[in-house]
DNA sequence: ATGTAC
């Protein structure tokens, strides 16, 4: 399980590693003892430790309260490098399913409101929801020129073709569409991967579902929100399905060729990285944000694929709350230095006055969005005024068992009665799905949520417990 | 995460 970290204590919520080898800064975890390993063992700190090797990284590599182990960086890690002084940029910090998020959607309706059509609700969104490893899709892309609108224009495109309202961009990260977005960097492969996805949820960890909110820790930022105990939610977890997989696969290579003539070395060749301001640095970063608006599409389309069935069933509508990605890199300005931040598994969180926010939601700070694991709460977090690591957060609860440990640890079926024994409508899955995402599988996601508002990188906003979901 | 390996 990797070789044994020194960890220090700072504060019960802040653990500290300090630079040794080539680690050019410390590695901060914003973790408890709980949620640390026993014996300080494990993979996801050494990749803390191995990310604060990179060319031009400040401050610190950070961890996440729900971190751990994946390729290169640590799933829940944060990283940012100074892009002037010789910073690079590396996909391993981004992850394959580039600008994989979340986005939540408030009802007009009432969990009580809803009991006597749920399964009516359940089966339409099950219908109504490509998923899995096929190719189906809600939107029949016109061809490659079309596909290179949605690259460039994210959901902004899909408002415009009909799918969606300006409301509903003035809810996105970033009004819908990252700038400097370059199709020329997206090989054939990838962009023949992407013209048959477009809206589609995908497998794994992603998931449709229906939620109800429990509690509102926040009544002021929950109001602002469009959030009250009681009512009902859809969340909605995707990515950038095979092109986001195609184009990290396809820049990876590249730089690992390139890297050398750039003097750069790393202690995990899957940390492979460019600087920033090099040719395979900006193709990538042109490729990135390409399949971010590919990603934010995505869920557009499913989010209007949701509301048509759900106004067809309960004769309601769906306000979108907010729309956040939890896998990318961004060109930030922090302490008056350009920065390449990269999230992998870490959500952005900006505070309270922020400028990137819209107007309604500032007073508030930005939504954060933490999907549980199925068959356990979510919540909506804010971002707080001198939060850390760049103002980020956790992006949900962490694994704990590998895929493979959990289709062992339970029976796929057995769990499936489980949940709806439960009350958790199940549309869609298969059993080895069902077994891979059970939420043995996870950290508590109360515990991670809790660790992240008492290291002072969110506040909790409102609990929501789940209702229904589809997954692939 | 992913046409679960080129």
């Amino acid at each position: 399980m990797g070789r044994v970290m020194e960890i220090v204590e700072e504060t019960p919520y802040r653990f500290r590693i300090d630079p040794r080898d080539d680690m050019r800064v410390p590695g901060i975890a914003f973790v408890s003892r709980a949620l640390l390993p026993d014996s300080g063992a494990d993979k996801w700190l050494e990749q803390v430790a191995n990310v604060a090797t990179l060319p031009g990284i400040v401050d610190a590599s950070y961890a996440m309260p729900d971190a751990h182990w994946g390729y290169g960086f640590p799933i829940g890690g944060v990283a940012a490098t100074a892009v002037e002084e010789g910073g690079v940029v590396s996909p391993g910090g981004v992850g394959f399913d580039i600008s994989c998020g979340v986005r939540l959607y408030a009802a007009d309706l009432t969990r009580d409101e809803l009991a006597p059509l749920k399964a009516a609700l359940m089966d339409g969104l099950g219908e109504a929801t490509p998923r899995g490893m096929g190719t189906g899709a809600v939107w029949k892309l016109a061809g490659r020129d079309e596909l290179e609108d949605v690259l460039m224009g994210g959901s902004r495109y899909a408002v415009q073709e009909g799918h969606g309202t300006q409301r509903d961009l003035d809810r996105c990260e970033d009004f819908g569409a990252v700038a400097d977005a370059d199709a020329r960097q997206i090989s054939d492969r990838a962009m023949e991967r992407g013209l048959h996805q477009l809206g589609s949820l995908g497998s794994g960890n992603h998931f449709l579902e229906v939620q109800a909110v429990e509690s509102v820790h926040d009544e002021a930022a929950a109001s602002a929100f469009g959030l009250r105990v009681g009512q009902i939610c859809v969340m909605i977890h995707c990515g950038s399905r095979g092109l986001g997989h195609q184009i990290c696969t396809d820049h990876v290579k590249t730089m690992e060729s390139a890297m050398p003539s750039y003097g750069i070395s790393v202690p995990d060749r899957q940390l492979a990285c460019v600087p920033v301001r090099s040719p395979e640095g900006a193709s990538y970063l042109g490729a990135m944000a390409a399949a971010a608006n590919y990603a934010r599409a995505n869920r557009q389309l499913l989010g209007e694929a949701t509301r048509r069935v759900f106004s067809r069933v309960t004769g309601r509508s769906l306000e979108l709350v907010y729309d956040i990605s939890h896998n990318l890199a961004k060109l930030e300005t922090h302490g008056g230095r350009e920065l390449c931040v990269h999230r992998k598994g870490a959500t952005r969180a900006l505070p309270p006055g922020h400028g990137d926010l819209p107007a309604d939601l500032a007073p508030h700070g930005q939504p954060v969005l933490i999907p549980g694991s199925m068959g356990t709460a979510s919540y909506v977090l804010r971002g707080v005024v001198g939060g850390a690591a760049f103002a980020s957060t956790c992006h949900g609860a962490g694994r704990l068992l590998s895929r493979h440990q959990a289709i062992k640890t339970v029976d796929g079926t057995a769990l499936q009665a489980r949940l709806e024994s439960a009350g958790i409508a199940i549309r869609g899955a298969s059993p080895r799905g069902l077994a891979e995402e059970t939420p043995e599988a996870y950290k508590d996601v109360d515990e991670v949520v809790a660790v992240a508002e008492g290291a002072g990188l969110a506040t909790r906003v409102a609990r929501l417990v789940p209702v229904g979901v589809v997954k692939g």
